[in-house]
RNA sequence: GGAGGGGUGGUCGAGUGGUUAAAGGCACCAGACUGUAAAUCUGGCCGCGAGAGCGUACGUUGGUUCGAAUCCAACCCCCUCCA
């Protein structure tokens, strides 16, 4: 492997960040000389992040670390169009309100990560409407197109994705990496920014720019792109049962944030360690020598230091916490998720049923009911069998009633 | 505008008049085994109901029929080719 000078990329790289990158020879030299800029742009399709998008926001944190400086873009401009990238199928457009509002969303979790202000490496936002939705359609035209051919649009992957499945790809559509193209250029010309970093769906759009910078200004700028993050078992990264690990706390409580990272694959831990925590590398070449159940230690570390990146350390310590209560001592935690049942209801008698659905685990009484013909169903640790079972007042437990399903799904119900 | 093909449950995909709530795969949920891992095995996977069962469901609306996802008509949407 090639001994890369700059700390950036000798950091990016040995963590696991690399995928393909333009000229990375010629990145590292720019970026062991001088202080550089780079960018990653984010659409604003929800008022959230989640961790699928958490490598790309590493990234930018990585060079803040190296004292280089981040640009978020907030792509509104581009969010109006939709990016085809990776998608077999449009989305639906999204309203310019909705854009707005998420938005503020979604700059929370950037908030915790980054340090965003006017230092020489704070991280600054900027938002690409400011100069797309300025063009006139002429205008856009006479200045960009024709440094695109179609012929080479055509072979993006992008582009043959849609063409080979047969599935519509929208004139719409079919612009949005011109536009990727010109965000790159207004921001190697407003910020001097030389380098776009982004994940691995979003390398065609990414050379579009750096193309477009040589043609127009004949400005070397540079491209950097992460893999495709999947579990060692192939999954793609951050689905899970309930959905997508959100990065905002009002989308995902830290606790469930915490269980999400403490459940990592066995093969996954050393690699998520370099990827999505500061622990410093030697010390993870150290703790990825564990193996069977001492890996938990290493995965509780993981979570640890995952949560207390995005959360604060208190939520983390108050996550492990609960965790450990509710695991490995089989009671309760007060970071558990929880939800208010009426205390006139439980007097009358509640149903297990509605308790479960109360919870979230289950959609309707049928789906309840058969969790609790399947043995999953616990109040209070202890196995509940019989779908007809009722609760009341006497199965409160310091005001609360501890719902589980499964080994690892567990809900408070308090009482109110 | 013309010709052809197609729209099935979260998804992929069978099914072309009746034991079809609709094969099978994937995803998902639970159980067993474990280490809150993976793999494997078992069960479940539209709603309501304790249950027999009832109600909804195969793009939409009508029709034929004892009976339709399956046949007919109109309409909507998608794809391919032609103009």
């Amino acid at each position: 492997m090639t001994e890369y000078k700059s700390e950036l990329i000798k950091t990016l790289v040995s963590r696991g960040y690399l995928n393909q990158a333009t000229d990375i020879e010629g990145l590292d030299e720019a970026a062991a000389n001088k202080r550089i800029t780079g960018y990653i742009g984010f659409d604003m399709t929800a008022d959230s992040l989640h961790v699928g998008s958490l490598v790309q926001i590493m990234m930018l944190r990585r060079m803040q670390q190296a004292g280089h400086k981040p640009i978020i873009l907030v792509g509104t401009g581009t969010t109006k169009i939709g990016d085809p990238s990776g998608k077999d199928q449009s989305r639906k457009m999204t309203t310019d309100a909705a854009i707005a509002a998420n938005k503020a969303g979604i700059l929370k979790a950037f908030d915790k990560l980054l340090t965003i202000g006017d230092g020489p490496a704070d991280a600054i936002v900027v938002d690409n409407d400011e100069w797309l939705s300025k063009f006139g359609y002429l205008e856009f035209l006479r200045e960009y197109g024709p440094h695109f051919t179609i012929n080479r649009m055509l072979t993006f992957e992008s582009v043959k994705l849609r063409l080979d499945r047969e599935q519509p790809l929208t004139f719409l559509e079919f612009n949005y990496m011109l536009l990727q193209a010109v965000d790159f250029l207004e921001l190697s010309r407003r910020y001097d920014c030389t380098l776009q970093l982004g994940g691995g769906d979003q390398w065609g759009n990414i050379i579009n720019g750096v193309e477009l910078c040589r043609r127009i200004d004949q400005k070397p700028v540079f491209g950097f792109t992460t893999p495709l993050i999947t579990t060692a078992s192939g999954a793609k990264m951050g689905k899970t049962e309930s959905g997508a690990i959100w990065l905002n706390e009002d989308r995902l409580s830290p606790y469930e944030y915490w269980q999400f990272w403490r459940n990592t694959e066995d093969a996954d831990v050393g690699r998520f360690l370099r990827l999505f925590t500061d622990v410093p590398l030697d010390e993870i070449a150290e703790l990825e020598k564990a193996e069977g159940a001492a890996l938990n230690a290493v995965k509780v570390r993981l979570a640890n230091e995952a949560t207390a990146m995005l959360h604060g350390a208190e939520a983390a310590r108050e996550a492990e916490e609960t965790a450990q209560a509710t695991f490995a001592d089989g009671g309760t935690g007060g970071a558990l998720p929880a939800f208010d049942i009426a205390a006139s209801e439980l007097s009358a008698g509640m149903p297990v049923l509605a308790l479960l659905t109360g919870a979230g685990f289950a959609e309707s009484n049928g789906e309840a009911k058969r969790l609790v013909k399947g043995g999953g169903v616990r109040v209070n640790g202890e196995v509940v069998s019989d779908p007809q079972t009722v609760i009341t007042t006497g199965d409160l437990v310091d005001g609360a009633i501890k719902i589980s399903a499964g080994k690892k799904r567990h809900a408070l119900a308090r009482a109110v």
